[in-house]
Parts: structure tokens; sequence; C-alpha cells
DNA sequence: GCAAAACGTGCAAGACCGTGCAAGCCTATT
DNA sequence: AATAGGCTTGCACGGTCTTGCACGTTTTGC
């Protein structure tokens, strides 16, 4: 059997099933594991498949909760960085986003807070604290993001003028500045920063030098980035150079 | 079976029964419990549940979850007796309530669908099943009721044109109808059953016979009432005569 | 107050992983 | 035709991760 015949049907059987296990792969092939991990490496890197220990998962490929669990730490140290650009009183947008579900969870219990979200599960999280006044941006659900999108969130949007955003990230370079995935997801994310005085990105490292197609701030509209220590230095200077305060955790 | 299956089932059952067995989990994925609780304990890091003796529990969220444990073996039993209301590719509003949550937990998986709820905790637990497609009304979030109300949920309802409401009682007698605590909370509810076709009601039996301050819908206008045989017997023959349906469970 | 169940921690066994290396196969060049 | 080079594959080895067990502690129910 060719490489290429073999690496086909892995991908069939993630499409399928949503995970594979290297050990049935080699039996089933004929061939050692090595040669199956070698394959999922490679599936991996083309960005097919997500590596896990035993096997690899179809990468994203199911509902948000997914990627909660992913490097739950990191994404802690992050909101903790985030928390200094809270004041009271103020209000929030609370862009969708597993490192700004980190923040919602880390906002002070007592701080008194407007906070409008698109994202359910951000929204769970803050549904618990009373003193916080929660707006739920409606429309379409997107399994997805975990989050609403679509014209009637926007609408939701423009209704509201913020303090500052937390803007999640799909990617984040210094040329093109964040930048989403999904058209629907670009125009929620550009509405939540005209509607903000002020745009903060928490990003964990291996966002940043990254991009994503669709365009949503450019890096002069970033007031706020916080990040990792381990992020590019040259990228972290290009941000600084264009005015970006840098927050590192 | 690989370490991150046995996670996402986790999650899966938590989001559909909002709580898990350490020991009913080892005996089901056929591991030690104590590998159980590694697992739990991960989650609850990505804040995907809390920890409890013996298990774990959805994340706490608000008043409102405070009255989900009333009865729920009533509440189930109920949601099955509503269930062959609902026909696939139908559209529906599910209004806030413990009683409809059951019913939304109960919504048999695979049935293609499209729902409309204001209620945080409903919403969550259709994001689960991708066959249906969700629309969040959004607006203020209410912590008593755990869903949103306001004049910006009253407009995104009327934008939908639904096959059946479900509607959260608070109460429901013969001469009153369907009624009410909060004026918001009966905006929002009249605005659900002015833009359905049919309205369902699915009400434990201490809820029969008692109102509340706020109309929402007469006794006509309810079309079917789900509630169990220990209702008494002249309000149901009430509601029988002014051409309402009645399921008991 | 006590017994049983559940819990956290430390530890050892085993599974799994990445890397380096050599053998086999195919292709292209001499 | 022969050989060199590139590519894939399997194996060895050292490291990492997961898992189950043991043991002492905490919580729960009676």
């Amino acid at each position: 059997m060719l490489a290429d015949q073999r690496q086909h049907q892995i991908r069939a059987e993630l499409a399928r099933h949503g995970s594979v296990v290297a050990s049935a792969l080699a039996l089933r092939f004929g061939v050692s594991e090595d040669t199956i991990r070698r394959d999922l490496r490679e599936l991996s890197l083309g960005g097919v498949c997500h590596r896990v220990y035993g096997g690899a998962v179809a990468p994203y490929g199911g509902p948000f909760l997914h990627r909660v669990a992913q490097a739950p730490a990191q994404k802690a140290a992050l909101a903790m960085g985030a928390l200094p650009l809270i004041r009271p009183h103020q209000t929030l947008f609370i862009d969708a986003g597993t490192t700004n579900l980190a923040i919602a969870r880390a906002l002070l219990p007592g701080m008194p807070l407007t906070v409008a979200t698109n994202s359910l599960a951000i929204a769970t999280v803050l549904a618990a604290q009373p003193q916080i006044t929660l707006i739920l941006l409606g429309g379409v659900f997107d399994a997805e993001t975990g989050a609403c999108t679509g014209a009637a969130t926007v609408q939701a949007i423009q209704k509201i003028s913020a303090d500052l955003v937390f803007l999640g990230s799909c990617g984040i370079d210094i040329t093109r500045g964040a930048t989403a995935f999904d058209p629907a997801e670009a125009e929620v994310k550009r509405a939540m920063v005209a509607a903000s005085a002020c745009v903060a990105v928490a990003a964990t490292a291996d966002k940043l030098g990254t991009h994503a197609p669709y365009r949503v701030a450019p890096p002069t509209a970033i007031s706020h980035l916080i990040t990792q220590h381990s992020a590019p230095a040259d990228l972290l200077a290009g941000f600084r150079a264009v005015g970006t305060t840098l927050h590192l955790a």
C-alpha cells in the first residue's frame, strides 16, 4: 500500500469517526506504529488532525468545548494579566474564545460591571455573578465557536457603547493585525471593535505570528496585547512600535 | 479508548444531565475511579465542571439552577409527555423554566429542529446537539429566571415565526390562563405566543390552579397542556371544555 | 461517634513518543 | 548496466505520559 493511500484512509477515518487510534491503524495497514505516528505527525502539521496520546482527533472538529481543556493553566495566567485593564462600573464586550472564557472566569467576584458577550460559555460563567449586569448578544448559534454570529448579533452590538473589548483572536500578526477564520465571525468582531473605546487581545504565544483570511482590526487599533514571555521578541517589538501596550504573563 | 474521547463523553454527559458520578463513569469506560477523578480534576481546571464529593456537576449558573433539582423525575416524565407534539423540521420557541429545561434535555438526539430560546440553560443543553439550529434570543440577562428579558428579547422574537411554543408557567388556572410574576417576563411570553401557531404548556400539578399578577395567555389560547394525573379534575375538565388538548404523564 | 465510601498523593509498571540510524526500494544520472 | 542519491520504513533507545495501586486523610450517612 502506498503511503498516500494510507494517509487518505486515515483522513477518511478521522472525518467519519472523529478520532483514530495509532495501534489500531498499525494493525489495520500492516505497518509499524512508528509509520503511523509519522503519518499522524504529518497530517497534524497540515492541520488535518490534532495529535493526542494514543492516536489523533479531528482538529476543532467538534463543538467549542473540545478546546476548553487545552492549556488551561496558561490561559488562566493570561487572564490574570488581563484583569488590571478592568475598572469597576465599566462596560465590556467579551468576544468568544477559550482564552476570553478564562478571563471571564477570572473576573473578580464583587466588581460591578456591565458585560456583553455572544459566547454561551462566557455568559454561563458570568450569570453566576450577581453584581455583573449581563447582556446576551443573541443570534444564530454557531457550534464551532460556541457563540452567536450573524446580522442579529451585529445589530445588538451596535446598540451598545463599551469602554473595552476583549477580542478573541484566531490569528494575530504585526502586518495584518487581528484576523478571523470565518466572515460572519469577523463581522461580529469588527462591530465590537467599532463600539468600544479600547481594544484588548489576549492570546497564547502559538497564536502570534499566525493569521486567518478575514481582517478584523489593524495592529494600530489594538491598544493592549496580553501574551506570554515565550512570544517571539520581534513580533512584540513590532507591536510596541505601533503603540500597543504589552502585558506579559 | 483515547483519554480525549473519554473526557469528551464526560462533557457530553455533563451537558445532558448536569452531573456525573465517578463510580458510574469508571464502570462505563472500564477504567479505575482514579483515572476518572483525574479527568474530572482536569475538566474542572478548565471550568467545564465543578468537583463535588462522588463526582462532578456542571458549573453553577445562578439562582435559577437551584430549582432544577426540584422534582426532577416528575419533570422528566412531563418532558416525555411533551415529545409527541414535536415533528422533525419544525421551528419551536422554548421559554425559560425548569420544566422546559427538562423538555430540552429530552429532545430526541437526531431530530432536526430549529429552536429559539431565551434561556441560558436550555441553550447550553441544545448547543450539544448538532442537528438543532439554535437561535439565542438575546437581551438583558435575568439571574432569577436564568433567561433574557426586555425589549431586545421581544424584538428578536418578533422576527421569528414558529410552529409551536413551550410556554414556561409561573401559574396557570382556568379563569386567568397562563400568568407570570414579572412584567418584563410576561412581555416576552406574550411575544412568543403571538409568534407561534400553537401554544403548549407543561406544568407540574402544583402550578395548576395558582396564578401570578401578569396575564400572558387566556385559557382558550393554550392548545396543549401537559401535566400530571394528580392534577385537580375540575381544572382539567375546565381546560378540556375550552378546547385544550390534555396530556397526562 | 463510627463505619464506609470517596479523596488526594506518591510511586511503579507499562504504554506511548520522538530521534537517530540503518536497510530496502525507487529513480536518475553516469 | 551500474551507481549515487533520495525516500520510506522498521528498529533501538531514552524520555515522557498515563494508569492503577497503596496508603493515609477527609467527607458522608447512620
